[in-house]
DNA sequence: ATTAATTTTCAATTTATTTTGAAAGTTCGA
DNA sequence: TCGAACTTTCAAAATAAATTGAAAATTAAT
């Protein structure tokens, strides 16, 4: 295989990776462009490299921008904008995890906070205990998450599979 | 908010969750009915209860089944089959990522290994070998966080969120 | 063996998501 | 200030994913 065709694979083989975790296919296929590129890129040099209109370009550009996952790059003398992708896979993985957490997580233990606000206790004590109790598992569930999520959003990445993961796999 | 209602509640709620984590809305849904029913249910009361189709609701329980997310429970004496979900979310969260893992890491990481195959070493030496380790640092990271959830897919809850947690986060 | 109860399948439909492309908007040099 | 270069928007079209529902298959009681 040749480098160029290995890069080729690379790209969709993100692709396919992105559809799974709620990244749409072409965000995902940019950013893997990105990864594999030595030199910025225009829009126009995504469109052509990965065949897709310059709507779809450009949406999905300034979402991996959104997402911290890629970087408007002005070079002197050139009216285009170029992209830089982030290219640190950690840092890569903390923004996903901070950005998912911001649109999934969030969201979702307010909505466990609210459902808390039951008021027929006295009524089906057993039945409400149980329910009780699910939330708080879920809710505490989430916190461990978030905890750890943290961890890695704030540790550097040696800290954290150095030393950190020496003591979790020892 | 009556308990019935505050059920209802987190029943959609989870099915948002799922939509979000590649678990389709009504997966999800069926998912967290059973969790919050104190009685296995039948296919006609979960078509019944989400007003779902009954190819819907079978395609969807089995998906469950298969997932290990939910089982089978024959009634003596009862010709129909009926449902238990899994109840415990530390299980739950188990569940999910070892089939995820199944579905979607293997395949990047040996999508990974293929890519390794190039073999225009001498050409482009430079680029060669930043791709390489881009290759490499991507797989590196899957590799821990497979030792990270392998743990977790071993290890007890209480020693996971306990002894371990306490490790991470002082 | 028959048939009624139940489960499974899957082509057709519906719904949701992504992509296109051309028009509108913006920026900047002359 | 004009206009060319470039970016953004968004309604319409294309594609993908989930759902329906009725027919086929299976199961179990008589």
């Amino acid at each position: 295989m040749k480098l160029e065709e290995a890069k080729r694979n690379f790209v969709e083989a993100w692709g396919t990776l992105g559809t799974n975790w709620g990244i749409n296919r072409t965000m995902a296929q940019i950013h893997a462009l990105l990864m594999v590129s030595e030199q910025p890129l225009s829009t126009d040099e995504i469109m052509e490299i990965l065949d897709i209109s310059r709507g779809n370009a450009n949406m999905n550009t300034r979402a991996l921008i959104d997402w911290g996952l890629a970087e408007r790059k002005i070079k002197l003398g050139e009216r285009m904008e170029f992209f830089v992708g982030e290219k640190d896979i950690w840092k890569v993985a903390v923004k996903i995890i901070r950005e998912r957490r911001k649109r999934e997580i969030d969201p979702l233990r307010a909505t466990l906070r609210d459902l808390k606000m039951i008021d027929d206790k006295e009524d089906k004590k057993e039945e409400y205990q149980k329910f009780m109790k699910l939330l708080d598992d879920i809710d505490g569930f989430a916190d461990s998450a978030d905890k750890i999520t943290d961890k890695m959003v704030l540790a550097d990445k040696n800290w954290f599979f150095g030393t950190m993961m020496k003591l979790m796999i020892k």
